[in-house]
DNA sequence: TATAGCACTATACTTTAGTATAGTAGTTAC
DNA sequence: GTAACTACTATACTAAAGTATAGTGCTATA
């Protein structure tokens, strides 16, 4: 009937099932409104909260704030408080942070040849 | 005061908008709790509408008529209905939708390795 | 004393995304 | 005639995501 065996088809299901947990920690760091723009600002170097905001246009704090927490929880970012007065903290992105940049080149190099080819199809 | 002409500025800032319009372009494949699941099912070949539903575990048909429409929309796939009896339709990717895989192949990569180095970070 | 800056938090609300359930319109098999 | 298959659509609902607005506790400056 298959052409695999039972134990080949197990292999598949282990294979696919660790490539769905690698693609959905992925998307932790892109999905929702606001995580990109975030980690994109972070890449040009650490931030201040307030920089933060000033930045990313439109974000309230109640996002800024959330959304740090979860970049920081998932090892994106990391918060740095200074007790200096008044308080000062800083978010920087992790290595795995900083090596996300990859991801998002070829998202650019994705998007960029899809727009030429969509272009394309119009005409 | 700075160290950039204001042409300069002007370019980064069109280079940079352009930037994001592309990775716009990249998260609407992707948004969504089922885009994913979908083009996913699509690299293995083109599928007919009940097939997709069978291979996409608690999909709804409504959720799975939807996305699909929005993945015509954007380029992703292409809907070919054939008039035999009764009707089928079949859901293909199209190049660039197939070109996609670059994209996922990095997403499994930078997961992978995130996950690897937020377990080192855990000893 | 008033105003402003920093780094947020709290509450209430709206909007968007996704689910549940049923139904349409056709054909084929029992 | 009734059950099942195909490819959906319609309506109503819940859950999740995001917004608006105000407020906290601190300090520094005018």
């Amino acid at each position: 009937m298959s052409r695999i065996s039972q134990l080949q088809l197990e292999q598949v299901k282990k294979c696919s099932a660790t490539f769905v947990l690698a693609v959905n920690d992925t998307m932790n760091v892109i999905n929702g409104k606001w995580k990109l723009p975030i980690v994109g600002s972070l890449l040009f170097g650490k931030k201040r909260f307030k920089e933060l905001e000033r930045d990313i246009p439109k974000i309230t704090p109640r996002m800024l704030s959330k959304e740090l927490k979860d970049l920081e929880m998932n090892g994106i970012v990391t918060r740095t408080v200074y007790d200096s007065i008044p308080v000062t903290v800083e978010y920087e992105l992790t290595k795995s942070g900083e090596s996300f940049k990859r991801v998002l080149d070829v998202m650019v190099e994705w998007g960029l040849q899809h727009r030429k080819s969509a272009m394309g199809n119009m005409k």
